[in-house]
DNA sequence: ACCGGACCGGCAAGCGGTTGCCAAAAGTTT
DNA sequence: AAACTTTTGGCAACCGCTTGCCGGTCCGGT
């Protein structure tokens, strides 16, 4: 039945005007406890819901973020929306869902759409060139997740440290030759994760090539494997944990053991990670923190004074999760 | 820059005043063509963006509509955002994402706070009473997903049908007894699996019995595997996946084979459902279709008229797929 | 040359709240 | 009892956009 009652209705049941029943919501103080409470009584009579959009026309916020992810698609993802969505919940936030479906284009165009309607942003793998990112941080609170962009607020797993610990792991075991299946040419992850293997693989002294790119699905995973092979590694990191999936079941397809004839690594330890045959060794994290603490720092730089301190990028830990698809080079 | 661009700021630049602006955008006709391309530039120049809430707070029109699931952490409802996701995309609007925790309170909180913010809701396996749901279907259009209410619009897969196949499939591979492993109490979806298994089984003369409740996580499936196992079924249907996964796990490690010593079937066929071991034999249907199709007749119901007409539900067929989990009983 | 009607831009009210300012009422102080 | 201070409620403007209505221009028709 009621849906629209306004400040108004309630108003008018309460015997006083509109601005007295603003108030006594608002500024609790201003008005006489007995007139509020016969406001109060009121309001809950008609069942009165404040209008969120009215009040943010006024005031400019809207207690909204929105969170554009590159690909819904990708159950890693799922996790990190999960971490968004409790902490957005937790400040009394809502969670817009947007859907970049790997196009830059898309990616803006969703963001532009609800430019006016959110109080900031979080980019879950940005595919956006670094100055479309820079631009929109100009004009709305902007908060990374899994890309760094100096001066630009980020949360990221510390792959520096991670993709050492995979380059010692397949060292250790015997590995003298790796390669990397790279995700897309605009992400700055694959970016990041080949650098940081690089430099592990030159530390250690192993031989790192890197093939590619490839979208980062399991249907990808035959193209990915089969030029894997050629490489004549013994050793591939895939991109991430769909890929590897995909890689793992072509390398099955075409009989070539996992472990036992090439070792296989992923990225994300999504669920199904653990339930694949074999068992995916993959570099994990507590990625639902991530979403978490990117929705915080958003939340706190929409807060109150809008500080414009220079944002430090935060970095979680990663933790390699050993299973059974990583084993002893064959010599 | 800019960020607050108003319709006052264009009009302004564009020499006219703000209301030829507003008909500019949309009541095109009703502006001459010159100034019309005049006021298009000079938005165009400044990077005007219509606030959409100013606009809903006129027309009563979010152009938003709200998702709510009861678990973000089960993989099978991130199909159904997608679907919802595009679908919503496709006809320009947003969709926001809300958690119900598996709580029914949890999900009415939600529900209230998005109630003034959004054109209508979508709702996926639901866990409220029905007259809580009537109720808000009174308040805003409002579409259930898998679940089902005379009177309100609903999207299902088909489970009558679908549960007849599985038990079919059983029963064809000689089980005389089956057990169903019953999701929460409150699961409209888990009675309705049980209904459906019931009247099979009864048609084609098999035990069926029901245990549980459990809640439908991996974690839960320990429990549910001894509890099946303790009834002598040479079959345990899950109420999903994630159920049957974790019952598989628990088989494992008791060293009962699957599917020689017992079958195991899921439902939603998700994503891991392919790749686990065994890989799991699971009643699927097209998942984001549910979402998408959901969003549709919301949309719908949101329209010009929003008409009245008594909404059927729509049932999409499901399909069983047929894997390594299941297998003859044992004599 | 005059009239009726398109066409088109402006005015102003309103959507549902918030908030600075004012003034009436009530309470204090001397 | 007069003067002063402190509540407390009301008025009105404003947030950004939409839309009904008005009236000025310009056109063709007679």
């Amino acid at each position: 039945m009621a849906g629209n009652v306004t400040i108004y209705d309630v108003a008018q049941a309460a015997g006083v005007v509109a601005s007295t029943v603003s108030r006594a919501f608002s500024t609790p103080g201003r008005v006489n406890a007995r007139t509020r409470d016969r406001i109060l009584t009121a309001a809950d009579e008609l069942g009165y819901q404040p209008n969120p959009h009215a009040r943010a026309l006024q005031s400019g916020k809207h207690h909204t973020v929105a969170m554009v992810v590159s690909d819904v698609t990708n159950p890693h993802y799922f996790e990190l929306v999960r971490g968004a969505e409790m902490r957005a919940k937790a400040a009394q936030h809502t969670l817009v869902l947007a859907n970049a479906e790997e196009s830059p284009r898309i990616e803006l165009e969703q963001i532009q759409r609800l430019m006016g309607s959110v109080d900031g942003f979080v980019l879950a793998a940005s595919r956006l060139p670094d100055e479309n990112l820079r631009h929109l941080a100009g004009q709305r609170p902007l908060v990374l997740m899994s890309r760094e962009l100096p001066g630009l607020a980020s949360v990221v797993l510390d792959h520096g440290q991670g993709c050492r610990q995979i380059v010692e792991h397949l060292a250790s075991l015997g590995h003298r030759r790796l390669v990397y299946l790279a995700g897309p040419t605009n992400s700055w992850m694959a970016a990041t994760r080949w650098a940081a293997l690089d430099v592990a693989a030159r530390a250690l002294d192993v031989d790192a090539v890197r093939v590619g790119p490839f979208t980062p699905r399991v249907s990808q995973g035959g193209a990915a494997a089969d030029a894997a092979l050629h490489t004549g590694a013994t050793a591939v990191i895939a991109h991430n944990d769909l890929l590897a999936i995909g890689v793992m079941q072509r390398l099955a397809s075409r009989g070539v053991g996992v472990p036992d004839q090439i070792s296989v690594v992923g990225f994300d330890d999504i669920f199904a990670a653990d339930l694949c045959t074999p068992r995916l060794t993959t570099l994990g994290g507590a990625h639902a923190e991530v979403g978490r603490a990117a929705v915080e720092l958003l939340l706190h730089a929409v807060g109150p004074v809008r500080q414009q301190q220079q944002p430090s990028p935060i970095s979680l830990p990663t933790e390699l999760v050993l299973r059974e698809s990583t084993g002893q080079a064959v010599t």
